[in-house]
DNA sequence: ATTGGCACTCTAGGCTTTAGAGTGCTAAAA
DNA sequence: TTTTAGCACTCTAAAGCCTAGAGTGCCAAT
């Protein structure tokens, strides 16, 4: 039904359509390739492919412009066919090395995944979302008080994945280095290993073995620790790049405000990307209508997920207009996405 | 030479042109203002605004609207005259009130201003910024260190402002909780109570006074700190309703890409708003071609400062179009940088 | 100082026209 | 069966033209 050439005209419709944003037709479309074949041909072509959905008129007798299903068709090509081709493949080592040089400095979880939110909107031209990891089937590794100041304590809460979240407390009466130690102690005891989701309940149990004039200062703590887990199941994503979605603002039919909307407004977001179950180093498109978001029926996704110990913990994602470079897109994701990676396994 | 009826028409026209964002002219001015005075006579007054340089035509014969320096007399006549009239002051009670309930909540520093950045946009209906502690001139009040693993240790920076830092170095070799305490009290005997500033330098020397054997652990501990040190230093801004901008983009001329290309860019508005001074409690703006960069001529400031124990530490701002509504908008950044503030000082 | 009156100016929006890119179809050629 | 040339037809985007109406500036009268 779809022959060889069919597919070859599609390609070459999709290439010329993101590189003018302009419909094509079939006159320049020979002009510039060289199919070996006439106009007329390529417009029975298209015709095949017109009737298959794959691509579209504005209005009669206009060029043609790819469907979200030709778009489809037309990643799904790109990766299946492993023809990560030698253009992705330059693409991908060079970021990957650009990428590395920076985040490579940066420990700080919050900077990194800021920055690597910049870079990836930097090496694409769209916007990107970098989401938090996942924190909710992880453990508490231990608790640590810090004084800070006389009556003044900072929490950590130290689980076993990257982040290492703070807090600090106003104590009711001023505490000892001494006795911050041995609570200190006692509060390890009943935490270290525990899955984040049952430490609250255990902390509440632990406040009443205290005796009673410990309690309040005890039970400011344990509050403390409380915030710090609410905190964690608080989902977040690093976004940037906003200015590149504006330069392609045509695009998005004046629902660009709403959109970035929906990026300032996080827990959305996570959610959102969770829907998505992918392979590790294999990213996906998720393009136009297919997205269930109304804000995002005029744009394309691209995911890759990222991993600790193997894992998959969170999300990279590049979010720009349906019509744009998918090879190039796609090297940048996955190359951010294993740096990602690797990074948290060694 | 400028009347006080002059003075409202201009206020007339201001107001007028904020709420519908067309040129204003006589005719309309008189119908919904009432002067009790015939347009032909306001027609007068206009010419001589013009005259002055407070309103111009954008093309002969249609009405006028505010030039930079009409906006400017404008707020200085609604400021100076310390006439925070009923509507700011109720604005003002009512944003703090909701600006606190948030806040109080939060302690991480990350999140207090990135959370801040989202209320302030969200209350002014524009973008927000909101500027991080200037650490410049801060004093180290300890270092900890935290063993999180066989042979990763958490480092603190603590210092006498809010942001307390961290990062994970990981050591050449294992050491015991017991060593890595003494270790944190050679450290702390050097670097308690040192400005941030001389710090590197006393580090470097801290190296050479320990034995051979535990060089390398401590110089991986030290650069650590170096790579705090540097953190601090990198000036950073949290920034929230880049949604906003967009929908009043016609205002921007074109420019809005590169706008928030300059806000993505932290580091140059760090500067920027450094540019400004201004006393505590006394928001002060920037209007249009007063301002010194370029992608902001087409746009409005509302800055004000925030203090840690009096000494002004930072500025949160506010950023749309030069046709904004300052009065609410005054209300929104005092709120919110007395909020910042009050907090610091208990 | 204020006003009514009037001639004049300019733009935004509606209407028409036209060039040209593109299509679909048919009948002939390969 | 596939490809091709040819041709009539379609539709848009741009250019030009026109008009209503909002607004101005100025003058002479109050």
């Amino acid at each position: 039904m779809i022959s060889e050439r069919n597919m070859a005209v599609l390609r070459a419709i999709i290439e010329d359509f993101i590189a003018t944003n302009e419909p094509v037709g079939s006159k320049t479309l020979v002009e510039r390739h060289n199919f070996g074949v006439s106009s007329a041909t390529i417009r029975n072509d298209m015709a095949v492919l017109e009737e298959e959905g794959y691509i579209a008129a504005p209005h009669t007798s206009s060029g043609r412009i790819p469907t979200d299903k030709g778009y489809r068709v037309f990643v799904d090509q790109l990766i299946q066919a492993e023809a990560v081709t030698a253009e992705i493949k330059k693409n991908f080592a060079e970021l990957n090395k650009i990428f590395a040089k920076t985040l490579d400095q940066l420990t700080d979880l919050d900077e990194r995944l800021q920055t690597s939110a910049q870079l990836l909107a930097k090496a694409t031209g769209e916007a990107a979302v970098v989401q938090y990891p996942n924190m909710k089937s992880v453990s508490v590794r231990s608790v640590e008080f810090v004084k800070v100041s006389e009556s003044r304590v900072l929490i950590l809460l130290i689980t076993d994945a990257e982040r290492i979240q703070q807090h600090v407390v106003v104590l009711a009466s001023d505490v000892s280095e001494q006795s911050l130690a041995t609570l200190k102690e006692k509060f390890n005891q009943v935490c270290a290993g525990l899955p984040i989701e049952s430490l609250a309940e255990s902390l509440k149990l632990l406040v009443t073995k205290f005796a009673p004039e410990q309690r309040v200062n005890v039970q400011i703590l344990v509050d403390g620790i409380f915030l710090l887990i609410d905190a964690n199941k608080q989902d977040k994503v690093a976004f940037a790049g906003a200015a590149n979605l504006v330069r392609s603002e045509q695009q998005f039919a004046g629902g660009l405000s709403s959109l970035l909307q929906t990026f300032d407004e996080q827990s959305d977001i996570w959610q959102f990307l969770n829907l998505w179950k992918l392979e590790a180093e294999k990213p996906r498109a998720i393009i136009g209508s297919e997205n269930s978001v109304f804000e995002l029926s005029t744009s394309s996704l691209l995911l890759s997920s990222y991993s600790n110990q193997g894992t998959e913990v969170a999300k990279v994602a590049v979010v720009g207009p349906t019509r744009m470079n998918y090879p190039r897109n796609f090297a940048a994701v996955l190359a951010l996405s294993k740096l990602l990676s690797k990074d948290q396994e060694d």
